[in-house]
DNA sequence: TCTTTTTGTGCAATCGTATGCATATCGCAT
DNA sequence: ATGCGATATGCATACGATTGCACAAAAAGA
């Protein structure tokens, strides 16, 4: 009489919560319960589920326990232009600790120059937990796509403009930071190269330079726009290299820029950091090769990724909070790219 | 009558295909069809459903849909160390390859040394319809994983050890053609920076460098291993420029290294690529800096990622397919970092 | 011995879509 | 009028896990 609900299915499908509750002669909810630890099922049944399970290899169905408890267990990350390198490091450390509270990423990427229906199809119709967006550009249409589809979002590496969630580096305090150490190096002409038009990283950057002129009673001797490329850094620098007076520091509100302009310098026959300072923002990888060395504010990654995510996992429980921006405080990285301080100098030359 | 099956969800639940069938007075089943392009549904019947969805903002629960059809729509993208930023080129173009044949990336990070069973769990809950592996080490152990759960996979930028798919640039052939370059520049010292160990994708490289080395009798003059990080590549490139002979060339196996044994050369107080040439491979972005000119072996990534998704496509469908691999032809890209032979630099002196 | 409580399991419905099969409707030839 | 093939649609079930509720068995109390 147990034929109807104990028919075990043929060996070459994989074994479900039925195949367990079969071998271990108990019922498919009470495999479900014990798998997951739930309290009224006894110690002894549980013990023996686990076993059977571990040992047919058993892995629940997402797809089934996501319809029913409606929860996907995706979450997404929108990505933009990949160029920079700061966003794999980025998608990287959001990949682990998103494996640590049993989410999954699904990648989704907004190359072109709109956000178009198709390239957020997905959150839709994977009926995505979250989301975080992680791309420069087109965050705020992504954002509001997210908002009208009542998913909890956070961006990173971006500042909140709408009423949602933002976790980033504290922009203008890196601004401050940058201008601060190359007016105290005694630099008269500082430029600056901007990102990509209505990012307000690069906005805030700038806002914070013209804060330590301000203080500093100087102001800005140049200004080019570089398109947070490696590129538009190099052609903002020959550019700026091109004006009266020549510039003789310069900050870039991305390190590939920055990496961009210190070879525009260089090619120019100019040296770095003697006869022009560059600094920049990030600390990639590359900011360090030996080539560069390249002064810059260091973005608060493992932090920034940590608190986003504690944003996003707060809303998916309770998506009725309220919006929350958190900038968190870089750290300025002393290398050899830019000129330093004359009483930095005292402090280090006795090494 | 009718007040069981066309019950409206509260309009706070997205809708389903019950709200649009109740909606266009059809039923469930016939909404669905339309929608998919079912040729048994009357055309006039498909518009009023299609405009009934569009307003309502319907989109198919993709659980729902892959636990019937047995299909997720989810292909695993395995990724080991993102510091190489040719795996976000990579993972970029993967991306919109695959949002074009309907298929969703799913993240999976293997970045510590063994691939442990977390890694992996998400193929098997996700019930993923594919893999494409591209992580240059443990990708032997991630084929097996998907090989035992039956999983079409197919990897991309090694080559096939075991019985599966692999999609790669002709290393080898590659290889050679840096070393021919190098050969036909009179070079008479040349060593090889090898990646990790147990890298298909290194060895072959170096066993090309043979190959071209062999035909012109002449032997590899120093190796190292730079363990496919810029750091290693540059400590590498310090090891083999203190030996004697010291190399008037080196092949690194791939482009980070490269860079890193540029940055070595020059700080050793040498001219690349005067005193020293360097050839990398990948030709990631940085490869082109000003500050580098990298010649190096480009890898066809537009190619390999359109013959891997062919493949893997191939395989969702008919997964009784045998394993193929797939070798594509890099090019050569010749700037700066390589002296170049005499012939090719008659051919370019009048321009 | 008979309630009452506690503890452990099972039943059955549900999530949203897809699909085999039955059926209704129509045109058209017999 | 009857039968037949097309054409278009609906019914019912399946996919696999979760969960509210009912219920059985054992333990505790009267």
């Amino acid at each position: 009489m147990a034929d109807k609900t104990n028919q075990t299915r043929p060996s070459s499908s994989l074994p479900t919560v039925r195949t367990i509750s079969a071998l271990a002669g108990v019922s498919p909810s009470t495999v479900s319960r014990a798998l997951k630890g739930d309290p009224r099922i006894s110690e002894k049944t549980r013990a023996t589920v686990a076993a059977i399970a571990q040992q047919e290899g058993y892995a629940p169905n997402a797809m089934a326990r996501g319809l029913v408890t409606r929860s996907s267990g995706v979450v997404g990350i929108v990505l933009g232009n990949m160029e920079n390198p700061f966003y794999g490091e980025l998608v990287e450390r959001l990949h682990d600790r998103l494996a640590e509270v049993g989410k999954y990423p699904m990648l989704m990427h907004i190359g072109g120059e709109t956000l178009d229906s198709e390239a957020i199809k997905p959150i839709r119709e994977y009926q995505m937990d979250g989301c975080i967006i992680a791309a420069a550009r087109l965050s705020s249409k992504a954002a509001e796509t997210c908002a009208h589809n009542r998913l909890p979002m956070v961006m990173i590496n971006r500042v909140a403009r709408i009423h949602s969630c933002a976790v980033s580096c504290d922009n203008y305090a890196g601004g401050v930071m940058a201008g601060d150490l190359l007016i105290r190096a005694a630099h008269r002409h500082i430029a600056f190269i901007a990102g990509r038009e209505d990012t307000s990283t690069s906005e805030d950057r700038e806002s914070g330079l013209h804060c330590a002129l301000r203080k500093a009673e100087m102001a800005l001797k140049g200004w080019a726009r570089g398109y947070y490329t490696y590129d538009g850094g190099f052609i903002a620098a020959k550019e700026l290299l091109a004006g009266k007076p020549r510039p003789d520091a310069i900050f870039a509100a991305n390190d590939i820029m920055a990496l961009g302009a210190i070879d525009a310098v260089r090619e120019s026959g100019l040296r770095v950091p003697d006869d022009v300072s560059v600094i920049g923002f990030d600390d990639i990888r590359s900011a360090c090769w030996h080539n560069y060395r390249l002064t810059t504010i260091a973005q608060p990654v493992d932090a920034m990724v940590t608190r986003a995510l504690a944003l996003l996992m707060e809303r998916i429980e309770n998506p009725g909070l309220s919006g929350e921006s958190i900038s968190i405080q870089g750290e300025i990285k002393v290398r050899a790219s830019a000129r330093l301080p004359a009483e930095l100098v005292e402090t280090l030359a006795p090494a």
